[in-house]
DNA sequence: TTAATGAATGAACGTTTGTTCATTTCCTGT
DNA sequence: ACAGGAAATGAACAAACGTTCATTCATTAA
């Protein structure tokens, strides 16, 4: 009975893996069943497709990001506090998941179908709730920014950026990183950031 | 003689289209062939293989990014007047070509063999002089930044984040996006910016 | 021990892929 | 008008693809 799971696991794993490394175009599901020691044909036996593995590993991350970085904001009232919550929860998550932020990022166009439809709206669901942030501490007068919906979609693109490259670096830690990002994300809607060590 | 040329050009511009829509791997040589009204083995008459053309793609996109957001540079010699420039001829050039921007990002992992060596030095020099402007803002004390490094990269990912959406957009003229984004990454840097509107 | 169930095998399927090539068509310089 | 060379054809190739399937194997419940 564990039996199962197992496998099952061992399924996702290699396919994040070479999905991240390779793209989900150019890995058959003959890498898949290899990098297992398995056989093609008995994959099928734990997804009903290579779609359904990668809608499967999408929405296994989506549901980890909103925990790393919407749920702590139930706690945070200040919009500013908010953001730099979220934002520090985000890095968290992308820095502990290198491979499933990237594929989620790079593979959107391979979606079809309904799997497609139902992650999209996960992903305009977190994108919402860093918007939302925005537009509070816009109307507070607390950030200085153009548009909330625009600012949301760069400071993600910003750090969305930390994977592409993230993997090549060599002597910044998580914690530098993670210090460089939230000031520039928060200095991008214009608050004045002043590091946790020096509060 | 004009004859060459052209179909070259059509077959660029029908990749160029069909790359950005659907991803290198998952366009057919036979679906670029059809999208001219050709046969596939035609097309090597000008290409010497489907890799080709892709790399010819990126290089032409390199070249045109170095000539909007560099060279304008020799001009100028404040840090803060070198970033902006840059960052608007960057964004000039991903929002007068997002196909072109989508594919350079997106399909870093297709280039294979001497081509992918060629373009992955081409890209780093572009970041280097990036690198450079803000070294020289940090050593000034223009910039507050913590690592020139990061913030290059930082910057470039945000502003590459424009091309992911911006076909998806409705109301935003690109004159708005780019005060948006340029606000965005002076601010980033810790540098206090006003819209040239209000100079 | 036996019966039953799900996992794994590995060959086979029909497509689709990038590329080649003998052939034909088209254009151009003389 | 004609020769020469590039461009285009369209069939063909081998390889690789996702998926199916009859079969075997392993495990567990009775």
């Amino acid at each position: 009975m564990a039996k199962e799971h197992q496998t099952k696991q061992f399924i996702r794993n290699a396919a994040r893996k070479l999905f991240a490394e390779r793209g989900y175009n150019a890995v058959a599901i003959r890498d898949i069943a290899a990098a297992i020691g398995k056989q093609p044909g008995g994959l099928y036996n734990h997804f009903g497709s290579k779609q359904a593995i990668l809608v499967d590993l999408m929405q296994e991350n989506l549901e980890r990001a909103e925990a790393a970085a919407i749920a702590p904001l139930a706690d945070l009232s200040d919009p500013a506090d908010r953001l730099e919550a979220f934002v520090r929860g985000h890095i968290a998550h992308n820095i502990a998941n290198p491979d499933d932020i990237f594929i989620a990022y790079m593979e959107l166009r391979s979606l079809e179908g309904a799997g497609s439809k139902q992650i999209m709206a996960q992903r305009d669901a977190y994108e919402a709730t860093l918007r939302g942030v925005l537009r509070d501490g816009q109307a507070n007068g607390a950030f200085v920014i153009a548009d909330p919906a625009i600012q949301a979609r760069a400071i993600l693109s910003m750090l969305g950026g930390i994977t592409v490259w993230y993997r090549q670096t060599g002597p910044q830690s998580p914690a530098d990183i993670t210090e460089c990002y939230v000031q520039a994300a928060l200095q991008s809607v214009g608050v004045t950031y002043t590091a946790p060590s020096e509060r």
